[in-house]
RNA sequence: GCGCCCGUAGCUCAACCGGACAGAGCAUCGGAUUUCUAAUCCGGCGGUUGCAGGUUCGAGUCCUGCCGGGCGCGCCA
């Protein structure tokens, strides 16, 4: 609706040939906006504000100037100059009943952009390494970016999910020899087990599920003779290391490798199947392992050598990422001859593009915000736009319990998955309420609040909105009646009450929203958009009965709702929340 | 010390490249039900947008400095 609004302010400007050097690199869209308060009508744009200066001429002059050249249009009642030189655009009632005539004629799709071909996006997200479940933080990492690829297709984008699986480096010889560990202790063997392992209970599940095929029990003396001293008389991470190093002399190196795998892969689809449960799904998993087993790294560094990107110092080889806006130049490979993280990151956002994505978008934990000029840069001097990445940072989430906050630590193991604050909230109440804040506000969870089935509770004061519409046709049916959607839309003209035009207005502001919220990453604006049109429509049923004995006014009135039933459960189907018929 | 993010009502948060009197929910106070689900609605109370400057016709929003909080600053992953 605001697109007509648009293109009448365009043809207006169009029609004024003496304003287009001032115009000339005006984003007209920005100008437009819907107004907050209904006495400055349904739009209005400050064009003429912003025109001012550069035409050189009043504001409120200009302003008249341009509402003179709005051409004729029957969906405008009224154009008015207000204030400084605002413009308010009052629609007539008819533009709003093609809206909702509209709303019913594309359904499921209504809100949805066509499809662009262009850029092709590839979003990643939540990627938490697989060393143990899904905490809740992840959730918030899966709810959010599941959402904003939900919202830029249907902005019209074509947009692919990834999950890159950290399966490479000393993280997953730990998991592995976590897991032996744990199997050792399973028969009989009784050892302390090593404060930098892995410490959760489902190690020990891995380990009871491992395939035993070149697994041995080794006699505790052997295993641990020479290792150095734990935590806290030794260092942990020698500790560990040497009993790394250890269990693949005594395993044989495929042997360890199996026992690695194998608890990688069953952790990593303990996480998908958990993400899927949550509504949360990939288009790829991409193994950080198949980087280096397909040499993309060390292709990835020959281009850079090529390029004289990279150079020695101390030992190491560095990448020169100072020139491209990093605060210092990275280690590439280390002095031991072992690449770096960095390397493989480089590595991988290269195949990205390489893959054929035009533009790339990262979700990260706000603790990685370093990350993001250094990748930008590795980008940029592999010949690739720095600016086609683009990344989102999540700050953390805090529970709450009865007020009181919950700690949470990975290696203790004393965590709250995500799965366990599914089963306690549900699924509908934890998706909402992850995508609730701004992704760069901190989130408190508050448990007792999701879980609450009262007022108090976002999630069903919008479900309630829903299933009470669906209520309103059940009782239309055990009454005998039915809804006669054509004449409905025929009939709109007939509902002139405040809270119609309300709810009219509201409906109509949908597809904007998408977009509002698609463009800046915001799944809140569709949750606080979706908030407003449930009050718009309990107001509505409040104040008016829908089942009225006049057959015109009652199937207008049907189909009003009808649109405002299709408009909640596409937007929280964005949410990926369920539109329950029935409370 | 340097860098990034945040600071808005008692609490949790909105505010669309800067726009009209800064909006919601919770809490609190008052009201609405012979009714299509009261998981609802209507109204009241509540603000020097951390502080001080600056730019602008116009600043919560942009710039500078300060105060407070979070996170980062490895040849870790």
């Amino acid at each position: 609706m605001k697109s007509v609004v648009t293109k009448l302010v365009r043809d207006a400007l169009a029609a004024l040939p003496e304003l287009a050097d001032a115009a000339a690199d005006l984003a007209l869209e920005t100008t437009v906006e819907r107004t907050r308060d209904p006495d400055h009508g349904d739009f209005a744009t400050n064009v003429a504000m912003r025109l001012a200066k550069p035409a050189g001429m009043n504001p409120r002059a200009l302003a008249a100037k341009i509402v003179a050249a709005i051409p004729a249009s029957n969906d405008v009642d009224k154009v008015e100059i207000a204030g400084p030189g605002f413009i308010n655009i009052y629609l007539g009632a008819a533009a709003f009943h093609a809206e909702v005539a509209l709303i019913l004629e594309r359904d499921v799709c209504y809100g949805r952009q066509p499809q662009k071909l262009t850029p092709r996006i590839l979003l990643e997200f939540v990627s938490a390494n697989p060393t143990g479940p899904l905490h809740v933080g992840h959730g918030r990492h899966g709810a959010y970016g599941a959402t904003v690829g939900n919202l830029l297709e249907a902005a019209g984008y074509d947009v692919d999910r990834e999950y890159y699986v950290n399966d490479a480096g000393r993280q997953m010889d730990i998991l592995g020899l976590s897991v032996w560990l744990r199997w050792l202790e399973a028969h009989s063997m009784k050892l302390d087990f090593p404060a930098a392992g892995y410490r959760g209970e489902y190690i020990r599940d891995i380990a009871a599920a491992v395939d035993t095929k070149g697994i041995a029990v080794v006699d505790r003396g052997v295993l641990l003779n020479g290792i150095p001293a734990d935590a806290p008389e030794g260092d942990k991470e020698a500790h560990i290391g040497a009993l790394i190093e250890r269990a693949k002399d005594l395993l044989g190196k495929d042997g360890f490798n199996h026992i690695r795998q194998q608890s990688l892969e069953s952790i990593r689809q303990d996480i998908e199947q958990d993400l899927a449960e949550f509504g949360v799904v990939f288009d790829y998993w991409y193994s950080e392992q198949s980087l280096e087993s397909t040499n993309r790294i060390d292709a990835a560094l020959a281009i850079l050598r090529d390029r004289d990107m990279l150079y020695e110092k101390d030992g190491a080889t560095w990448f020169r990422a100072e020139q491209f806006g990093d605060e210092k130049d990275r280690v590439v490979i280390r002095e031991n001859g072992v690449k770096t993280y960095f390397a493989s990151d480089i590595a991988y956002h290269f195949d990205k593009r390489e893959r054929g994505y035009d533009y790339l978008i990262d979700i990260l934990g706000s603790d990685h915000h370093g990350y993001a000029p250094r990748v930008s840069a590795g980008l940029a001097a592999m010949g690739y736009d720095a600016g086609s990445l683009e990344v989102e940072l999540m700050q953390f989430v805090t529970l709450y319990r009865d007020g009181e906050k919950l700690s949470m630590s990975t290696r203790s193991g004393e965590f709250v998955t995500l799965r366990e604050l599914r089963n306690e909230v549900g699924n509908d109440a934890a998706r909402f309420f992850y995508v609730m804040r701004s992704n760069d506000q901190h989130l408190d969870f508050d448990l007792e609040l999701a879980k609450s089935r009262s007022n108090d509770n976002p999630v069903y004061y919008i479900q309630y909105a829903h299933a009470r519409i669906a209520s309103v046709f059940r009782q239309l049916a055990e009454k005998k009646l039915s809804h006669d959607g054509a004449n409905g839309c025929r009939g709109l003209a007939l509902l002139v009450e405040a809270q119609e035009k309300a709810l009219f207005a509201a409906l109509s502001r949908y597809p904007e929203v998408i977009l509002l919220a698609a463009t800046n990453r915001a799944p809140q604006h569709l949750v606080h958009y979706l908030r407003e049109l449930a009050n718009e429509f309990h107001s509505y049923y409040n104040a008016h009965a829908f089942i009225v004995d006049d057959v015109a006014l009652r199937d207008a009135r049907l189909t009003l709702i009808t649109a405002t039933r299709i408009v909640i459960s596409n937007g929280l189907s964005i949410l990926g929340v369920s539109a329950p018929e029935k409370m």
